[in-house]
DNA sequence: CAAAAACCTGACCGATCGTGCAGGAAAAAT
DNA sequence: ATTTTTCCTGCACGATCGGTCAGGTTTTTG
């Protein structure tokens, strides 16, 4: 009896934090660090704010780990792309991953790209070590895919800069898109495609 | 002298709203609608906040002047691409003068982007009426070029969202790729280098 | 069942926000 | 020179901000 109301405890716990975190991405996504409040992000979790301000202690402690969480699930994302692999199955499934996460967790992207365009106040650390080392590393796995004749030679920064930008830019300006899908966003259908568009435009031409 | 003195007058005002305008440029880019303040924005001016309010009699009226200068920009460099214009000319000219404005106006770039990252708010008029229509003619030129067998097969309207998520995010994320940059901004040689790279993934492949 | 620990929240604080406004300073008109 | 108009700014306001804290409630411990 003990293990299971401790268990009960941690629970409820885990999930308000879940809620917070899902609400804050929300709130971060639609008004930046300085714009979003404390009150409005413990608004949309259903929560009191000072129950917020129990979990988190600080606003930037909680942006922190809202901007690490999808620092960290893109990284994991590009992980298949290696020395071996085939380019254009490894690029194509890079392309669609991340296509994936700009549908599941547009929030996310937007929150990444606000602060990005602030300067990166909070996660400069980031860029500055992990960022620069994985960024450097696929650099020298697609120098070796052109040395090998595997694909065209082409600036492999840019190649990925451009997936980047492109994949972000379903997430980051879906309200942009919809208002040019007449005022709806991308059905199922209208995702496969545009996830076969993009890898056709970006690939095309770049793998024999 | 009393209309010298009169033009006085009138260029003082003219260099006092051209000050604000830039300096809000900045710092909406930076802080977003809701995290920039009229009194940093004044701050940035060299001007006191009473003044920029005397300008512009609510911060409303100036975020609205800053993100229609920007769309304004855009629209009017992109009116080249017309159905008996190469392709490859016509959109390699578009490419080119968009990355020049990502270099020139990149904070004009982040207040855009935070404004449809927020909803648009503020502009979804334009986004419904101007964009729509503007984008519609756009694409109905490249399905021309398809017909005429001037260019692959492809959809227009994911190869213009790739184009502007593209050459944007030089822009938006310009604080990203500097990092990857030994942290320094990219140099004149570097800009071009861009550019090509840029129009190479992109035509290449799509044009013959 | 009582003691202890963990969880939760309403009330409050100083600071800053956007903006209205009275009135002085400067320029233009007469 | 005096009036009229335009330009400019310090001050004050209610609202909201992030964050503190005392104290109540619930859960766990002994």
């Amino acid at each position: 009896m003990r293990p299971q109301q401790y268990t009960k405890q941690k629970k409820n716990r885990a999930q308000n934090i879940e809620n917070i975190l899902t609400a804050a991405e929300i709130i971060f996504a639609q008004f930046g660090y300085n714009g979003a409040s404390i009150s409005r992000i413990a608004e949309e979790a259903g929560l009191p704010k000072s129950n917020v301000v129990y979990y988190f202690s600080t606003k930037e402690l909680l942006y922190r780990t809202v901007v690490e969480d999808i620092f960290n699930v893109w990284r994991a994302a590009a992980d298949e792309i290696v020395e071996d692999a085939d380019p254009r199955e490894a690029l194509g499934s890079y392309i669609d991953t991340k296509m994936e996460l700009a549908r599941t967790r547009p929030y996310g992207s937007m929150v990444w790209a606000n602060e990005i365009i602030q300067g990166a106040p909070i996660v400069q650390d980031y860029l500055e070590t992990e960022l620069r080392s994985w960024t450097e590393e696929r650099v020298n796995v697609i120098h070796k895919w052109i040395a090998a004749g595997k694909i065209r030679p082409i600036s492999p920064k840019h190649l990925l800069f451009t997936i980047w930008a492109t994949t972000q830019h379903y997430a980051d300006f879906k309200h942009q898109i919809s208002t040019l899908n007449e005022g709806s966003d991308l059905n199922d259908a209208q995702w496969e495609e545009t996830k076969q568009a993009v890898k056709e435009l970006l690939l095309f031409g770049i793998c024999h």
